[in-house]
Formats: structure tokens, sequence, C-alpha cells
DNA sequence: TAAAATATGATAGTATTACTATTATATTTG
DNA sequence: CAAATATAATAGTAATACTATCATATTTTA
């Protein structure tokens, strides 16, 4: 079956210029995420992005403000995929226990297949979100750019899920630490996996991560 | 009752020179860690730390690499200086649900008292840890960088909770990613609580935090 | 106590970063 | 075809992240 065609819409605040709109716009985001995943945030400059997509740096910088907005940018693209697929996955569910179930696998689970819904690889996109999303709000400016609204798709994603543990537990009075700690913990335990494994545990069968996280949430809330 | 006064020893691979065995190594630490706490780690700079300590930038190359072996070593400092604390409070505690429960509640509870140990504000540091931590492991030198063994005692510290977590469920099998989920969650939490309220819960009486991580934990290995 | 060793400070210099500004050229649209 | 818009090329600036050299002050030790 095919998917829908869907088209994430960002909030114009975190661009100077739209990429959607242009060839070159999409060059930028998709070959920007690549280019994060090879030299990392802190090595990744617009002038060697400049050189790996044939433009130049100023070009870029009409794009997106710096790359700080670049990182915000993708951020809010990937909660933004998520909740899209999330709220499509969980929806007529009547049962509020396999509603959280269905929500809590999506939410640790590993992207394999290619869910391609527009130009940009979300693999890549989550692996890039894993290694460094922590960046785009371990900054001085955090709450200066939560004001302004740059991380209110996050927020949405852990109130919904939050609502869907509330159903099955309404006296769970810790719904938003629970679940924060397991959409940041899932992506943590996989970059754990991949570089610092004697933090992690192995499953023979099966994928440890969305056990764990599972079993966790179903026992803390009493189920 | 005084507190033993304990030296804590950091892996000589981290500096140059070791910043004990002088008074401009300690002003280099103790300022350092207050400036990045004020400006965030991107913005400081040892050109500024050097003015800020009457001392010069040359100079404090002379004691660390760069910046990041900086962070590198305040982290183990911290870790160092958790591991002595746990070790010490769960000592003699015959009982391993409440070696347990005293592990916990130290890893996920805030510094109040200023438990002075050495010439460093283990307050502020904390602060820094919850702010910053994460920028000295999300580099690309990650691998080499854990093969020098800069993180080990931080995984010591993961492996020790690890080990009371089985005496009190042995079959329990994912009890690394759940301290590691822990340990992480709780300064994250902090993080939220300060800067991004709403994914986190508030409570009218006690720590929530605490509380949080103890009762997913006991519940999680069926107690 | 003088010589040697060590620690610190001051200055200068380099390549890179993170931009901004200007101008030229190509493409699209009206 | 003219006007508007997008992109490219170039240059320039202040700051960063260092390295190197040399002077001076302090400590060690022979």
């Amino acid at each position: 079956m095919k998917r829908l065609p869907i088209y994430i819409v960002i909030d114009s605040e975190l661009y100077l210029k739209d990429p959607n709109t242009s060839d070159l716009g999409k060059r930028i985001v998709c070959e920007g995420i690549n280019m994060i995943n090879d030299l990392g945030f802190e090595a990744f400059t617009f002038k060697k992005l400049g050189a790996q997509i044939g433009s130049n740096e100023s070009s870029i910088y009409r794009y997106f403000e710096n790359k700080h907005m670049l990182l915000v940018y993708l951020l809010c693209w990937y909660w933004s995929w998520v909740e899209y697929r999330l709220v499509f996955a969980t929806q007529n569910i009547s049962q509020p226990l396999d509603k959280l179930k269905i929500a809590l696998q999506l939410l640790t689970e590993r992207i394999d297949i290619d869910q391609a819904v527009s130009f940009i690889d979300e693999k890549q996109l989550e692996r890039l979100i894993i290694s460094e999303s922590s960046k785009a709000y371990h900054t001085k400016e955090i709450d200066e750019e939560n004001e302004k609204g740059y991380f209110k798709v996050y927020k949405r994603v852990v109130q919904r899920v939050s609502e869907m543990v509330l159903l099955v537990n309404p006296n769970y009075p810790y719904s938003h630490m629970l679940v924060s700690t397991v959409i940041e913990g899932a992506h943590q335990q996989r970059f754990f996996q991949r570089h610092l494994p004697s933090l992690t545990d192995k499953d023979s069968k099966g994928d440890s991560i969305v056990k764990f996280y599972t079993d966790i949430v179903l026992k803390t809330i009493g189920n």
C-alpha cells in the first residue's frame, strides 16, 4: 500500500527562505544532513556544504541564518514527521493500552524501511537527531528560543503520548517525565549501543530498546 | 561530623600538567567551571578565561590541550566524586533493596549542602554537568577517546549501580540500560525543569525527580 | 649561594570560522 | 523585452583556536 503523500510544514520563523521552494534549498537540507553526520556538527560549516553541493556559502546564508538554525529546522522537521506517524498509527485504536503500546513502539524503534515522505532521507535524519539533537537546545539562548516556539512540536509529541498514558492510568502523576524519559532515553541508548556499549544491554532476539522501554512504562503506570 | 578529607585523582591522560599542583591550575579549573556556566561551552574560550583569572591564554594551554579536554577533565572529576560518595553511602548496608534505594537517591537528588571535598564547588560543577556534559561525548572522536579510557569512571558508576540492581533481582536483563536511563534522565529532567518545564511534572511536596526514578526502578525490577 | 630548571607572562603569528557586503550574472515572470 | 528574483563570486572583518618564541620570575638543587 502506498503512503499518503504528505507535506511537512515547518514554521517560517526557522528559515529565511523556505528550502522546500527550490532545488538549491532541498540540496542544502539533504546534503546538510549527510555532511553533519559525516563531519559532526562542530566541524560542519556552510562553506564546506557550499563546496559539496556546488554552490556558494553566501547562497546558503540566504536560506538559514546559521548552522544552529539549520539544526533547529531539522529537529522540527523530525518531530513533525514523528508526530504525523504517531497520529496516523494510533488513530481509531479504541483500547487505550493498545494505543499506548503502538506509540511506544513507534517512539523507541529504529527506522528501517525508507518511509520517504519527502525529499529527506529519514534514516539519515534520525542518525543525526540521535547524535546531535541535544546541541539544538543545550545553548545559552534556550529560554529565548523556547519562547519563540522553536521546540513546540517536540513538546506537542510529549504531550500527546502523555495523554495516552493518562488514558491507561488517569492517576499517574508523572506522565510527562515518563514520556520525555522514554523518548530521550531511547535515542540515548541507540547512541550508547553504537559508541558506549557497556552502558546498555544486548538481546539475542528482538530489539532490547523497544522491549525495555515498553516494559518500564507498563510496569510503572501499573497495568 | 567532619567529612574525610579525600583527594580526587584524575587520570593524567586528561591534562598536560596537573591543575591540582599549582595555584594557577586550581584557578583555571574553578573559574573555568563558573565561566562555562556563565557563557555556555560554545562561547567559552581560554583567552576569556585568562583575562578573568589575570593570567594568559598560553599559560592555560600548558594545563589543558583545549577546552574540550577541560570539559572531559571536569566530567571525570564529577563522576569520580559521585563514585566516592556512592561507595561511602552504600557501604555496610546489608539489605540489597536499601542499598539500591540509597544509590538511587544519591544519583537523582540535587546537591544542596556544600560537601566541599576539594577546591571545586560541586554545586556549580553539577550545574555544568547538567547543561554541558553531553557535549563531552557527542563528538566525532568519541570512539577514539572511549578507547583511551576518558569515560571509564562514568561507566564504572553505571556498572556499580547495575550490580546493586542485580542484587535485588538477579534475573533482570536490562540493568545497564535501566541505570544509564536513570542517571542521564535525572540530569535531563533537572535541565527540563529549568528550561522546558512542559516536559516534566511538578510536585507540591518533595523532589519529584527522586520519587519518579525510584518508583520506576523498583516497579521495573519487580520488588 | 649560584646555576639550572621550571613556571608563567607577553607578544606575535596562522589558518579557520562565521559571518556581512557588494557586485556580477543567470533565470524567471509579467 | 523589462523587471524582478535567485544565485554565484569575491572581498573583507572580527573572533577563535591554536603554536611559537622570548623574556622574566620563582623554585630547586648541587
